[in-house]
Order: structure tokens, then C-alpha cells, then sequence
DNA sequence: AATGAATGAGCTTTCATTCAT
DNA sequence: AATGAATGAAAGCTCATTCAT
């Protein structure tokens, strides 16, 4: 839908070039400009003057402002389920697996701020994404999490009577506010790490079959 | 009231009626809008057409649209934190407080969608509210879950290890998102009842010291 | 088409008032205007300035730059329509009339010089209004045209294998294209009046079955 | 060359190359593009794709945009007046070489839609060419069609209070007019071939000072 | 000679807000 | 109190033109 659609843009096209250094310095630049003055105020020749462009160029690389927000979206998001995807992959036991994507999850945000705004405001933004924009990398994240459950079913280890559809949303609800909360308060009352460790006791417990009051926790990070 | 601080106004003062007919009037339109069209892209022409008056009249009761949005929050914030107060009132064990929250959550969203998108979606929206604006109103309700925690803590119901903080954001984050997807997507994979069930028997099960498989389910919807 | 079509503008709707002071106001400088920079050199804030009004207030009362345009052709032409049936009422001989058409024409563009350049010229602009647009109001000036020919042939005055069709849009086009030299040309070698006896001469002269070399002019003008 | 006075071009100079390929390959694209959108609605890198040459291509033969299309008329004006003349060098008769300048005129618009609707519809565009630009070629070709009516007046065919100038405006004008609605109407009411002669009829017989109501056609399409 | 990525001025259109009535 | 016509600043986007390669 996003990329494939034959829309009459008057001839013009779509921009020649998806990557490329300018690309990559444009979609930076959104980035912090969104993040920074939210996508609706944030103006495109803000975005251009933080990437040292003109204006202009930023239409030779992205159809339009929207375009912007939505492949920030598809190509971060993507190196979110990548990233998560490696750090599973050693990991067997399906109640681990959960503690390991909340752990990824909560450092990229740690890492990377201001595109954890990004991804995490701005994306709920307005109908044109909530509505009309179909975030399949965000599907695809969560898909993640509800293979973990489905897992831990089959074996046993976590309830059968938990959806895991609901509960991938639910999981991905704690991290996304917790994350939300850490950005926009400059307190220390939620840190990264530890906070990573809390929604996976807290959930993982939730849905055990045995449960353990203390999981054994091995205080990584 | 304890927006103080939104922003400069210019010394004008604020509108001189706070609450009557019209008032509502024009809130509840105003919810309307935004919920069908986002907060950026409503005019207040829509609230305006919606609500049966004059543009102008719109700046009667309300200084500008931002304030239109900070009002609709305040005011069903309260409604929302006045109702799961009742509700709690002849429920003593914190676990089960819990649960009634999150039936209470749940039954407002489904009883009054459009307010429910407006409150999750475009409260969201933008760094003026992100970043600028305090939401007390959402603080006193996330403060409701962690009195449950600490309470529950106190009585050993609940693991001391626990941050009754991080945990009402978790909880909170986790209906948030629920609640938003049954919004978002037509389908019946997320039903708000039955998902206060599952969301209050994770969080139950993941926070308390004994651990019920199966926890005793009362009249779940 | 230009009116009656449901065009999705966003809910906003055509503009409120079609009639007024206003509303001709900005007619009479859009025609000054555009006359004087062409349709597509005229900026909005230009037409805005020379009405006295700000840039927004043109919306209130046109769709958008092109019905500007338009509107000033179909409202001008709707006069010269009028005004040239109004003179044609008392006028029997369909030759004599075909004279008087020519006057009625060369009269009005004398009169309204501004105007007279925005038909001509600027109607003859874009892909807009040759290829898309309908101009009803041009066909029903020319079937006027047309009819005085069939008149003609009817009663043996005027040669039958005459195409009136293709004789109406001659007639108009040597008539436009002279009123457009006059106006561009300001020399005086092309002057409304006698042109317009000359152009009838020449017409009706070389349509008529009789054919007194010198037609029984009444040298008005 | 006479378009002296067109622009002040800052004194860049004129482009290198006048003629050869490239000059003619970029001339034919343009004129294609521009009858195709219009000119204002043509852009530059239409032109360029059409001529299948880089955008920056065309400044190394065209000063600019305008001067395309005042290129496009220069060049193509000089073939038919060049045209014209080489088919009026065996015809004496005044009365009979405006019939051969009529079909020329169709016969050539018939030939070359495309630049026929370049030459008529947008060369009447802008004041840029309506009031700056001399059409100098355009005379030229206006002053054929009124040496043929002074040569009449000379011998007697053609009456003497014809104006000849205001009678070149008149023919040319029927026969643009025609050939434009032609060239509009996909309809089939209004053919090249028989309108060269409708148009040429009218005309020698509105001028002839004997006027055999059934001119003696020769050949007609 | 040829390219085409980059430029940035310029324009239409929108809409929150005002204020005379 | 209520109106709604008028305002005018603001911004997304286009595209003729340039120039380093």
C-alpha cells in the first residue's frame, strides 16, 4: 500500500533514489526535528535546515511530508525486529525469550531517544496512521511476542488460557508507556534496564504455569 | 486550573463562563470531532458546525483549540477517576481493586468510544502535551493503581519487589494499548470485557505472593 | 459541471454567498488583473490587493483560482448574451441582424477593454479550459450566430450551401481576433466601430444570394 | 534575432548552437509536451524526457522557457509562410491565391495537429507574448493575405473599401478559430479540407466586386 | 557537450482567531 | 451573549534554473 500504490502523481513519479547518504542524512534529520517539535508542528524546512539541505531535496527523496514520517517508521522499526530477532535467536526457553525482548526493547529506547519518540508519539499520531496506514512492522513485532507465547503453550510452560494475541498488546502496551515515561520524565524514577527486568518478572509470572514467586533472575545490564 | 504554565496568553484572561449548556455543548462536540478527525486536522469549524453555534462562540467558553482539547481531557479524566473511586469503595482486597479498575477501564471505553479515542489517541499527539502540559488528572488515576500496590504490599498480598510506580504505568500502558487497538481495529480479536479478565489475571498473577494457577474468576462479562 | 458537480472539498462546501458587493468586487479586479498579468502571472494576493481584500477572503466567495476564471466568463459572457438578444429583438432581416451582432460585439469591447481581454485571451489559456472545460456560454453566443444563418437560408436571403455551423464560429473568430488586435495594438489602425461594418460587409456580402456590391450601410457609429 | 527586446537576459548571450539534432529533437519534444499540457502546465523535464535528453540538456539551446516557445513559433511561422508562398508563385488571380492560401492554411493545420494547437492555443497565453513579443513573423504571414487584396483592389476584383489590413485580421481569424475548434472538437462537424473552401467561398465573395453567387470551384477537397 | 542532483524563491490555499454588529 | 465575515500568517510543495562532475 505505501510503496506499491500507482498513485497519479502528475508524472513525476517517485523519488529516483531511496538510499543513499542524503537519504539517510534526511531521514536523520526528521528524526530529531519530530521528535523535538512533534511531527504536526515540525515543518519541512526545519527538517531541511537540520539535514543542511534545501528544501527542495527532501522532495527528491520522499513524496511528501507524511511520506517522511512513515519511512522512519518502516526502516527503524525494521531494524527493531531485526535486532530482536538476533538476540532471540540463542535463546530457547520461551519465558526467557520474553525477558530478552523486553531487555532489547528497553536499550534500543535507551539508546536511541529520540527516535523511541518518534516512534512511540508520533506513530499514534493522527488518522492517517491510525486509520488509513497499516503498520505491518509493528504487526511484525508483535508477532514476535505472540510466537513466544504460543510456544511457551505447546510446551506447557505458560497457561493455555491466555490469548496471545491480547497478550502481546498488553506486553507491548507496558513497554511503549514505560518507555514513554522515561522519555518525557527527566526523573529517575524508571530506568531502562531495571524497569526491563520489572515488566518481565511481572509478566512472565502472569502467565507462568508454575510460579515461581522469584524468578531466577540473572541481573544482566 | 493546574495547567499553569500551557502558555503565554497575552493577559486576556480566561473565558468567562466555565460550565453551563453551552459549554457542554460545544465539549461534547468537540470530543466528537476529534475523535472522527484527529485533533490537527478538525476545524474549529467542525466543533463550531457540530455543536450548533458560531465559530466565535466557540471562544466564549474556550481560549483556543488547544484549551478545547486540555478541557475535554480534565473533565473526563475526572469522570473517569470519580467512577473507578466509587467503584473501589466496597472492595478491600488490593488484588481484587485491581481487577475492578481494569473492568472499570474497560466498560468506559467500550461505553464511550469516541471519548475513549480522543483521550488515548490524541492525548498522544504532541509535544504540547507531551511536553509542556502536566497531566495531573492522569497522574491521580495512575496514582489509584499504585495505592492498590502499596496496599497490597503492605498486607503481603502482594511481592514487596515490586515498584508500585513502574507497575501502574505497566498496567496502565497494557490497557491503553488494548483499548486502543479494539478502537483501531474493527475485528472481534479484542473484546474490552473479556480482556479486563485477561489483563487483571496476568497482572494479579504476576504480582501476587501466592500464585493461583487459576485465579477464582467472579461473573467475568 | 462548473456548478452543480458533488466535489468532496473536505466538508467545508462551496462558498457561502455566490452574490454581493463582495463577490463583484473581487470579480471586477480578478478581470483587471488577470487582463493586465495573464491568468497564470496574476498571483491570488494580487487580485486580493486590487479588490481591497485580504488573500483569504477570495476563498469566501471562490472555490479557488480557477473558478475565479471561470466565473468571470460565464457571468461577462451571460451579458453579452443578454445584451445582444436584447438588441436583435426589433431586428427581422436575419443579413440586418448578423450586422447588428457584430456591433452589439464591437461595442462591448470598446466599452469593457479589461474585460474583452480576459475573454479572449486568457480563455484560450490552459488544458484547464479548452480541453475540460465546457463553455456552455461561448456555444449559446455562437448558436445565436448560427441561428440568424438558418433564419436566412430559410427565407431565401442567405445561400443554403453555407455550413452554419462552420460560418458561426468564422464570423466569431474574425471578430475575436480583431478585437484582440485593437486592444493589443495601440494604434489606431483597427478601430471598433467601422471594423465592425466592415466585418458585416464583408459576411453578410459573402453569405448573401443577392449581392449589391455595396451593401446599404446606415453608417451608425 | 527580431524578437529584439524580449528580456534582458543579463547578458549571458544567446546559446551556442542554433541548429543541428539536438535543437530540432528538443523544438519537435516541446512542441508535443507544450500541445499536450499547455505551456505553463509543461515542465521543463517533460520536455527533456520527450526529447530523451537531461533536463540541463535544453539550456545549452534555449535560454529559458519562454524562449522554447517563442522558438517554436519562429521556426515554425518561417515554414508556413515559406509553405504558402511556394504555393501561391504559379497563382495570379488575387481572389483565387487567397482560396490556395485558405487550403494551405487548413491543409498544413491538418498535417501537424499538434503544432497547430502550440501555434494558436498557447501563443495567445501570456501578455509575455501578447503585449511583449512582437510576432513578428506572424505579420509576415498576415501580410501575404493583404498584398493579395491590394493586388485585387489594383485590378479591380476586389472592392476598393476593403481595408486590407483589417480584412488579413478577419481571414486569419475565421480560419485560427475553425482550425482551433477543429482541433477541440473530436467531432467530425468541422473538417479541414471543406472549411478551407466554406471559409474561402465567404471571403471572395464578401470582397469580389462581381459576385457570382456559385463561385467557380475548382477541385475542392 | 551532456548530465541530473540540488537549489530556493514563489505560490496557492488553509484555518485559528478577531471584532464590528 | 452570539455571530460569522474577514483576516493574514503560515507552510507544503513545485519546478525553472544552475553547476560540479
Amino acid at each position: 500500500m505505501q510503496e506499491g500504490g500507482i498513485r497519479d502523481d502528475g508524472g513525476r513519479g517517485a523519488p529516483k533514489k531511496e538510499r543513499g547518504e542524503r537519504y539517510a542524512q534526511i531521514l536523520d534529520a526528521a528524526i530529531d526535528v519530530f521528535a523535538d517539535k512533534g511531527f504536526f508542528k515540525a515543518r519541512i524546512s526545519d527538517v531541511a535546515e537540520q539535514a543542511g539541505v534545501a528544501d527542495g531535496t527532501i522532495y527528491l527523496y520522499f513524496r511528501n511530508k507524511d511520506e517522511l514520517l512513515i519511512r522512519i517508521f518502516e526502516e527503524k522499526m525494521g531494524v527493531m525486529i531485526d535486532g530482536v530477532r538476533a538476540e532471540l535467536l540463542p535463546v530457547a526457553d520461551p519465558l526467557e525469550r520474553l525477558r530478552v525482548f523486553a531487555r532489547h526493547h528497553f536499550a534500543q529506547v535507551e539508546a536511541h531517544r529520540t527516535l523511541a519518540e518518534v516512534l512511540q508519539v508520533e506513530l499514534r499520531l493522527s488518522n492517517k496512521f491510525l486509520k488509513e496506514y497499516r503498520p505491518e512492522k509493528l504487526w511484525q513485532y508483535l508477532a514476535i511476542i505472540e510466537e513466544c507465547v504460543r510456544d511457551g503453550q505447546a510446551c506447557g510452560r505458560i497457561r493455555p488460557e491466555i490469548d496471545p494475541y491480547v497478550f502481546s498488546w498488553a506486553f507491548f502496551g507496558a513497554m511503549d508507556e514505560l518507555a514513554m515515561q522515561w522519555i518525557l520524565q527527566r526523573r529517575t524514577r524508571i530506568l531502562p534496564m531495571p524497569t526491563a527486568e520489572t515488566v518481565a518478572d511481572v509478566f512472565i509470572c502472569g502467565i507462568s504455569t508454575s510460579n515461581p514467586p522469584n524468578p531466577p533472575k540473572k541481573e544482566s545490564a
